[in-house]
DNA sequence: ATTGACCCATTGTCCGACAATATGTCAATA
DNA sequence: TATTGACATATTGTCGGACAATGGGTCAAT
């Protein structure tokens, strides 16, 4: 009969994931930090004891972090990620799951109002006049849908920008990917220019008179008008969205 | 006096951006399916006009983005991306970014309460039963920190689990990599065994009777909890985050 | 201060090669 | 029949070398 142990799998790592690995480490132990320039491929494949090959592979899956890229086209740089390049790998990932506007109007219920609350006591002068701008922007595009709804996710930003807290503004990267612009078709739809911009204004105003249990009402108040909106247009609430506008480039 | 137009800075891109663009594309618009093979290398390298090498670069991309992977060590396939997977570039980001445990804990504030409450409508006798056992094997482990730690981290897992909200649980995904672990530090100050227990408990009744404001008050109060372990443990409720253990695999 | 000519380092891409590894086939064996 | 071994084949991981294109630098000429 025989002996029944169940090894564990060994796993062996190729070369360039070693490598990225190791690059990595050094990077998030704060050795290297943002802005530090890193030695040439060829330099960096000598120091590895790989070929130039391989060494890029490494440096490709790096790059799809984002937490390196190149200075000037050329010599390579360690980058603080941009919310919207990660963002765009949690994006891909969600469509893929076929995630629908129901789920991310639930998300968007739980961080939106946050925002806004938190924004309440840590928005600076500059933040405030942002908003002011884009709300007086706004007025001046109810009526042309592609530029509404491009307002409209500026403003979320800015409120988000306002909190001043990364994380907050990491979790909610989805929505503005996905979220928002599918959001569009109310807009085209409806036309709720005055209703967006009514909320929009309250919010605002909290946030200027540090009146956090307003500003998480109001834009609570806000998401609940946009699945309603949803829902009357018939635009499918339990629907996967769409990828809609993700040509970043086409070639 | 010069013209003043400003061009837009034309944007080439390499070909491995552009190849790996491609595919993505195709993967998202649901041509190609997640499941489905890829040809091989040579292959693929052919049908897009590059070599080898090119390609390959190209695939390190996806790679990194999580939505290729290899089936059985050999030919590529289409893969449905993990939480994990993506959640780690999300963590990295944020460790670069110096994000504090503040930060972190304000948006479990957001959407720890959140998984709770929609739990209620959504989880599975199959999930209950899960957080049951989950339950019980806490019981038994309140005094070891490393496996209360990571019972802890299961619980909160298997909460956002019964949610079935896929954005939500990609959204949460860095709480995993950064704010549970760091809080690691008040179990072993604290041994907050007891009061733990109690409040899982109180959540997984809630859910188990379908009560939302029931789930969503206690998970509040439980993270509150987690606060106050911070700062009665004074360990540094305003500092960034450290990695700790982020060693996947050590070479 | 701008332009032009020039050199140089580095990247993006290509080509060809080979060992290691997985898959498939088939015969040999218990 | 089911397992083992031997063998051919396909594909990946890695290597080494090559070259054009491009950005940066220097220096002279305007």
């Amino acid at each position: 009969m025989p002996v029944n142990h169940n090894f564990t799998k060994l796993a062996r790592q190729p070369a360039y994931r070693a490598v990225s690995e190791k690059i990595r480490q050094v990077i998030l132990s704060g050795e290297l930090q943002a802005g530090d320039m890193l030695p040439t491929e060829l330099e960096l494949a000598e120091q590895f004891g790989v070929t130039r090959s391989t060494l890029r592979e490494a440096i490709r899956l790096l790059e799809e972090s984002g937490i390196i890229g190149r200075a000037d086209r050329k010599r390579l740089v360690v980058t603080l990620p941009q919310t919207a390049a990660v963002g765009r790998s949690v994006s891909s990932a969600m469509l893929m799951h076929r995630v629908t506007f129901k789920e991310l109007w639930q998300v968007a219920m739980g961080l939106e109002p946050l925002a806004g609350k938190l924004a309440c006591a840590s928005a600076t002068d500059e933040d405030k006049q942002r908003l002011a701008d884009n709300l007086q922007h706004t007025e001046t595009v109810l009526d042309d849908h592609a530029r509404l709804l491009e307002a409209e996710i500026d403003f979320h930003n800015l409120v988000a920008s306002a909190t001043h807290n990364y994380a907050l503004l990491q979790a909610r990267a989805p929505l503005n990917d996905l979220f928002y612009p599918a959001w569009g078709a109310v807009i085209r739809a409806l036309s709720p220019g005055q209703r967006i911009l009514v909320a929009h204004r309250r919010v605002y105003g909290a946030i200027c008179n540090n009146q956090p249990r307003e500003a998480e009402r109001w834009m609570e108040k806000h998401m609940i008008d946009f699945r309603r909106g949803i829902e009357m247009g018939n635009l499918g609430f339990d629907q996967p969205v769409t990828s809609a506008a993700n040509t970043s480039d086409q070639n």
